[in-house]
RNA sequence: GGCGGCAUAGCUCAGUUGGCUAGAGCAUGCGGUUCAUACCCGCAGUGUCCCCGGUUCGAAUCCAGGUGCCGCUACCA
């Protein structure tokens, strides 16, 4: 009989930097689920990779000097890099899609042109609204009573050239989707969805950009690249072959039983991604389950605020079984959890070492001691024991219906439960006074056992989590092949009657939690510290440096930008005898009545731009540099003497 | 600026549709135990449930307002 199938991704993730502890946390819990419908019995698809393509990354390789591709290369298959990380954290994925590899990028141009031939991707015009005083371009959400937001003239229809995705025409059946069932979760996302953006009314996507080239081409048309919408999120369907020749279980395996996805991109796979199904007249997927992310003191990892964590170090610090146990244990999958190494530290030590690893060791050690490593066969109950077998043989549907549901903390939880029955159970029975008296040697016997079974259960429901630990602690406490099946874990007895214990190494190492928290901080402080300059750029000639007219200019004037976080306005003396107006994002650092009066540098030739509607002639010259590990920003400030229009050179 | 989220013990968080005498783990204190990784077991506390009104027999829970923190989004070419 065929064995059911069961598909499940990550999201693929973008390249453009060194991937931290939130998308480990992600791929970890994938993992973990994979690994458990494969523990069933399913005939499991497990995809994760990597969406190469964009402006963003195309802007990064030219400032690291390299090509894209090049730049990507060093992220996803370099040193450390992402295939490393997964490797070291023990993910058990089936495939890996890059979107730049050939096969994809040819099904995402026949996907493009199918939904072109379709009349669903159209081309059609930037239809924003237009306010030509203030050369602004605006959506129809974002005008005050049908007027430009900024100052309130009428607008009209503009246009610049680009295909659309017809998601308007899907917005009825995607609701549909959304309020129907078990299509999106957590529940609560449902709702935000709804409210946020189906409501206030889908427009149409626009689904090609010009403005860059690092991306799939749109093969009928030169000038135009698919944007991330339709390249990055077919890749759950190419991966499996959807026209291409790579693969060919497409048919097999698709529709996705779940996508998991981080909850900033709900949005993208529970109302953009079904909408464009629809359009290929393909199956849905049958859920989206959007998770929470890892937060540091409340706020947002990132690199700026220097409190990225880096999985390599805790990983090898700590053990991958430490850390990914750690993941799933502490924090609701759902939502949103408190990262920090002391919660870290406690963890293992309490769950780990305490609960669990000092538990198998105390219980190999007493069969070893008392009965040289080899249990008699006979056994005597009592009634003592009652309370601990009936959880030992209800574990398994308490847990399988957690992990179901995607509750992985609530499973966990309840597999400690179990555990720390145990170490009560051995309280009750106090085996180190049966051993004392030779009459009693059965009892003995019967209590190792249950706390032997006990174990062995405990282990089969966490080894989708701790893959390697457990199989080492399966050895010590004699559980063969037989005895580690999911059919196994729903029985009492399954270890022989003479099983044969072997303690071994200690499997969870108990932590000095000052001595440790000191090493990271060393560790950190040590990463911050290094230098991390770009590389220098490759050459250009001196004529097209002399090109740019870069003069120092005196603050006559500057003020914040109403409505804006960071933008600050300034009249520049630039010499010429006429005030220049320039723009600058830089209110985050610099408060405007520090800078009056201050000679400062600007490029002064670079074309006029808008900024909230205002004008921009140039841009003032600062360093960006990293310290401590935050970024700064420091404009450069000359000395007063030297005049306004000076030219540098 | 627009939109959204959160606020409960020292810390991290549970608290379904209002019934709570408000819970768990960690940390703390006391007791027990010696098989074990100074571990395990038991007991004990502690709370203006952010503030202020309202609805209700009854509010941590629902409603209005306020405060604080956080995120998304736009302008930082």
């Amino acid at each position: 009989m065929e064995k059911k199938t069961f598909y499940i991704t990550t999201p693929i993730y973008y390249p453009s930097d060194k991937l931290h502890i939130g998308h480990t946390y992600c791929t970890v819990a994938t993992d973990a689920i994979a690994r458990y419908k494969r523990l069933c019995g399913y005939d499991v698809m497990f995809l994760t990779g990597t969406d190469e393509h964009g402006q963003k990354i195309e802007e990064k390789a030219k400032a690291a000097g390299l090509s894209p591709k090049e730049f990507v290369d060093r992220i996803v298959t370099g040193e450390n890099g992402i295939l490393d990380l997964w490797k070291l954290m023990n993910i058990s994925n089936d495939r890996f899609i890059r979107t730049t590899d050939d096969y994809h990028v040819e099904a995402v141009q026949r996907i493009f042109k199918k939904m072109y031939d379709k009349g669903d991707i159209y081309k059609g015009a930037y239809k924003g609204k237009y306010c030509t005083p203030c050369e602004s371009f605006w959506t129809e959400s974002q005008l005050v009573d049908g007027k430009c937001p900024d100052c309130g003239r009428e607008v009209h229809d503009a246009e610049e050239e680009a295909y659309f995705f017809r998601l308007s025409k899907y917005a009825k059946p995607v609701q549909e989707l959304l309020e129907s069932g078990t299509f999106l979760e957590p529940a609560s996302r449902v709702n935000e969805m709804i409210n946020n953006f189906i409501k206030p009314g889908l427009e149409d996507l626009c689904v090609s950009r010009t403005s860059f080239s690092w991306g799939i081409p749109v093969d009928f048309d030169p000038g135009h690249v698919v944007y991330v919408w339709v390249d990055a999120l077919f890749n759950y369907c190419t991966a499996l072959g959807l026209l291409n020749d790579k693969y060919d279980d497409f048919e097999h395996y698709w529709p996705a039983d779940v996508h998991i996805v981080g909850k900033e991109i709900v949005r993208f796979h529970s109302i953009i991604w079904p909408a464009m199904l629809m359009s290929m007249e393909l199956p849905l997927p049958k859920k989206v389950y959007g998770h929470g992310w890892l937060v540091i003191d409340g706020g947002k990892m990132s690199k700026s605020k220097g409190n990225v964590v880096d999985p390599y170090v805790l990983a090898e610090r700590f053990g991958v079984d430490a850390l990914r146990f750690f993941l799933l244990r502490t924090f609701p999958f759902g939502s949103d959890g408190n990262f920090s190494n002391e919660l870290l530290i406690s963890t293992i030590n309490t769950d780990l070492a305490n609960d669990l690893g000092n538990l198998v060791s105390r219980t190999t050690a007493m069969v070893e001691k008392y009965f040289g490593g080899k249990l008699p066969p006979e056994r005597e109950s009592e009634d003592v024991d009652n309370e601990l077998v009936e959880m030992i043989k209800s574990a398994r549907a308490k847990y399988e219906k957690q992990m179901d549901a995607l509750q992985l903390h609530l499973a966990l939880e309840d597999i400690f439960k179990l555990i720390q029955r145990a170490n009560k159970y051995i309280d009750e029975t106090a085996p180190w006074v049966l051993a004392k008296d030779e009459s009693r040697k059965t009892r003995l016997a019967t209590v190792m056992y249950n706390l032997l079974e006990a174990l062995r259960i405990s282990l089969i429901l966490l080894t989708p989590f701790m893959p390697e630990s457990c199989e080492k602690a399966f050895k010590q406490i004699g559980a063969g092949e037989s005895c580690r099946s999911w059919e196994s874990a729903a029985v009492y007895g399954a270890l022989p009657a003479d099983v044969s214990v072997a303690k071994g190494e200690t499997l969870f190492p108990r932590l000095d939690m000052a001595k440790e928290l000191e090493a990271l901080e060393k560790l950190e402080r040590q990463d911050r510290q290094e230098p991390k300059t770009p590389p220098v750029l490759p050459d250009v000639s001196i004529e097209d440096f002399s090109k740019c007219d870069m003069r120092v200019c005196k603050v006559i004037s500057c003020e914040a930008v109403k409505k804006s976080d960071k933008l600050l306005k300034f009249m520049l003396d630039d010499g010429s005898g006429t005030p220049r107006q320039i723009l600058s994002g830089i209110h985050k650092f610099y408060e405007p009545e520090q800078l009056v009066g201050k000679t400062l540098v600007a490029i002064l030739n670079l074309p006029s731009r808008k900024m909230m509607g205002q004008d921009s002639n140039g841009m003032l010259l600062s360093a960006l540099c990293e310290v401590e590990g935050k970024e700064e920003l420091h404009l450069l400030i000359l000395d007063d003497s030297v005049p306004a229009g000076s030219r540098l050179c």
